[in-house]
DNA sequence: TTTAGGATGAACT
DNA sequence: GTTCATCCTAAAA
């Protein structure tokens, strides 16, 4: 059942494209991922285990969520074995359905785009917070993952990582080509 | 259209 | 006290 993601985030992350992650407000179709791994020195996981990043140090197919620049929440699926810390970050989410609910917890987002076109911005849409931090993905919950066949290598774009100032060179990001709702394109 | 800077809180040194 | 896997607004071009 989880073991399709007992294995490498940089293995696994660009096969997660394509997946249906729900939230309590409405789901979104993966369209952008980053990956995280303790040899990185860019990943919360580097230092070793501490309160606030032990999830990604438990079992595979849970979620990683954490505040950052003291607003915005980030949502990672863990992937790995038990004590090793890593873990792939949601960049960006294709809605399936627009829901109201979406809307409403959106108010700043003009167009259908900018509700879920970012990492801070999927978490605000989607319902997702703190408190849905270390749920079990495959447990149907208000925040799981429905996995799907992984989208074609063909449509798939490696590029650098964003909004990291360490290990900035490791092609670990990954998106689907001309998707509307990627966050960032190459430059 | 692009760019620069501020907001805001928890973890860590 | 500093750092941070971001977003939004206002101002410049």
């Amino acid at each position: 059942m989880t073991v399709d993601l007992d294995g490498d985030s940089v293995e696994l992350a660009p096969r997660l494209l394509g997946s249906v992650l729900h939230g309590p407000n409405g789901s979104g179709r993966i369209v952008e991922v980053e990956a995280y791994r303790q040899d990185d020195s860019a990943s919360h996981s580097f230092a070793g285990p501490t309160a606030r990043n032990e999830v990604m140090f438990g079992p595979c197919g849970r979620l990683y969520v954490y505040l950052i620049y003291g607003m915005h929440h980030c949502a990672n699926v863990v992937t790995g074995p038990v004590g090793d810390g890593q873990a792939v970050l949601i960049r960006a989410l294709e809605p399936v359905v627009v829901t109201p609910a979406m809307r409403t917890a959106r108010p700043k987002a003009r167009r259908d785009i900018d509700l879920t076109n970012g990492p801070g911005k999927l978490c605000q849409a989607l319902g997702i917070d703190r408190k849905h931090n270390g749920a079990d993905l495959f447990d149907a919950g208000a925040v799981h993952l429905e996995r799907q066949a992984p989208a074609p290598a063909s449509s798939i774009v490696a590029d650098v990582r964003i909004g990291i100032s360490k290990a900035i060179d490791r092609p670990w990001r990954w998106y689907l080509d001309a998707n509307p709702y990627v966050s960032k394109l190459a430059r």
